[in-house]
DNA sequence: TCTGGGGTCCTAGGACCC
DNA sequence: TCTGGGGTCCTAGGACCC
């Protein structure tokens, strides 16, 4: 049989800390997001004093100061250093491995790969790099995921490490799973299951395809036969092609005029071709978008994006700048107050793969600014009907490293808005 | 009261993940 | 007053064309 491992480190960021600060060992942890606005990371004694994952650190502030929480901005060049030496020690171990995310790994096991061996190998990590993981073992990614889960959930018992595929009750560990607890089964989608009485992982296992097929697709069978011991999810272990590049911001307080926009944007599409061109990749296309804050419903919202495909693949600032200024014009509205904006990078495709046309290799340099403005009139000026009519659900989003820890508040504000023709003032009146 | 059908492209949204 | 940023995949519906 066919068995993975799952390596998923305790607490990341908090254990990143720890390694270059040992006196902060069994005292309160936590990281925060980039603007320093939410929670990301908690140690132990941290979630054992309530604080909630993706927590708005304002929310907090009692709880930190009454107990001398250790509050750390987050530090991604430490943390992406710190990955990389776990990942080269698991990668020693086993024949193939797949870096899922910046603190998980999925590992292919060679068949005398035991349970003892697991242990010996969370021990090597522990040692040589500071960093506490749980190992899951089973026969696909998902009861690997849901191995893992329980050698967290229960550390005393487990030491961190737990082999499904040796387990001599597996029913009893999938009845004790809610379908939350999967890996891909949000709060929305549990929703939708517990409706159809399926609650536990266990139910989901014994549930009927067709209809598992019928109301979550084919994610949802996919699921289902990974459930079943039937490998679906291969393991990649060259990291596919990136399809975007993105970078965003929110702002501290409230933007309203364009040349702040403006000023933004040209940071972001800095950052954002700065990055592919590290990737060694071109854009073919992008797409710029502005955001009220959702989170305030008593404000008019407004919420738009639109894309672009350019004439030609670059990854030249300058270029990137003055299409992006075009899209962010185009888009934006005067007297709504902007809380983030943002550029996507699309299209992308691989330098030394990039044939120029005759005309560029005669014409060498700029893309043509004038065609792109052309081709986003034609886009959206001459579009007949500009207003989006599809009425939105208005239901929770869940993100962030747990579920469901930020909502979609915008959709259930009185005041939103896609449609790009409409003024405030017009909006504000109904 | 009737008022084609099918295909493609595009945008927006919805769901999930870390 | 403060409430992240960066991804993936899937699907619905309108525009437009033949």
């Amino acid at each position: 049989m066919n068995r993975l491992a799952l390596v998923d480190c305790n607490n990341f960021f908090c254990s990143c800390e720890r390694v270059f600060n040992p006196a902060l060992q069994g005292k309160p942890v936590v990281v925060l997001s980039n603007n320093d606005g939410c929670i990301i990371s908690r140690s132990e004694e941290a979630k054992a004093l309530g604080i909630p994952m993706g927590a708005p650190l304002h929310e907090q502030q009692q709880v930190i100061r009454k107990h001398d929480v250790q509050v750390f901005s987050s530090n991604y060049t430490l943390y992406g250093d710190m990955s990389a030496r776990v990942m080269s020690i698991l990668r020693e171990e086993v024949p193939a491995i797949e870096v899922y995310s910046i603190d998980e790994a999925f590992l292919a096991l060679p068949l005398n790969f035991d349970e003892p061996m697991a242990r010996t190998l969370r021990a090597k990590v522990l040692q040589w790099t500071g960093i506490p993981v749980c190992i899951g073992i089973a026969s696909t990614k998902l009861l690997a995921k849901l191995a893992n889960r329980h050698a967290k959930k229960n550390k005393l018992l487990t030491g961190g490490v737990f082999d499904l595929s040796h387990y001599w009750d597996p029913d009893g560990i999938l009845a004790d799973t809610p379908t939350e607890g999967l890996w891909g089964v949000g709060k929305n989608l549990a929703l939708r299951l517990s409706k159809m009485g399926i609650r536990s992982a266990l139910d989901f296992q014994h549930a009927d395809p067709a209809a598992i097929r019928k109301s979550m697709g084919v994610v949802g069978e996919r699921m289902l036969r990974e459930l079943n011991g039937i490998a679906c999810l291969e393991l990649e272990e060259v990291p596919p092609d990136r399809k975007g590049v993105m970078a965003s911001r929110s702002f501290g307080s409230p933007v309203e005029s364009l040349e702040e926009l403006e000023e933004a944007l040209a940071n972001h599409v800095a950052r954002a071709s700065e990055k592919i061109r590290r990737f060694g990749l071109l854009a073919t296309g992008m797409e710029v978008f502005l955001q009220t804050n959702r989170f305030n419903r008593n404000e008019p919202q407004y919420s738009r994006g639109t894309r672009v495909t350019l004439d030609r693949p670059t990854h030249s600032t300058a270029d990137l700048m003055s299409a992006a200024r075009g899209l962010l014009h185009r888009i934006y509205r005067a007297g709504y107050r902007y809380k983030k904006t943002g550029i996507q990078l699309t299209d992308l495709v691989h330098e030394e793969e990039y044939q120029p046309s005759l005309f560029d290799q005669i014409n060498p340099g700029k893309i043509d600014v004038d065609k792109i403005v052309d081709e986003i009139n034609r886009r959206l000026g001459d579009r007949k009907n500009p207003v989006v009519t599809r009425a939105s659900q208005g239901t929770e989003r869940a993100s962030g490293g747990s579920k469901g820890w930020m909502m979609k508040a915008e959709r259930h504000s009185p005041h939103y808005t896609t449609d790009w023709n409409q003024l405030p003032e017009a909006r504000a009146q109904d």
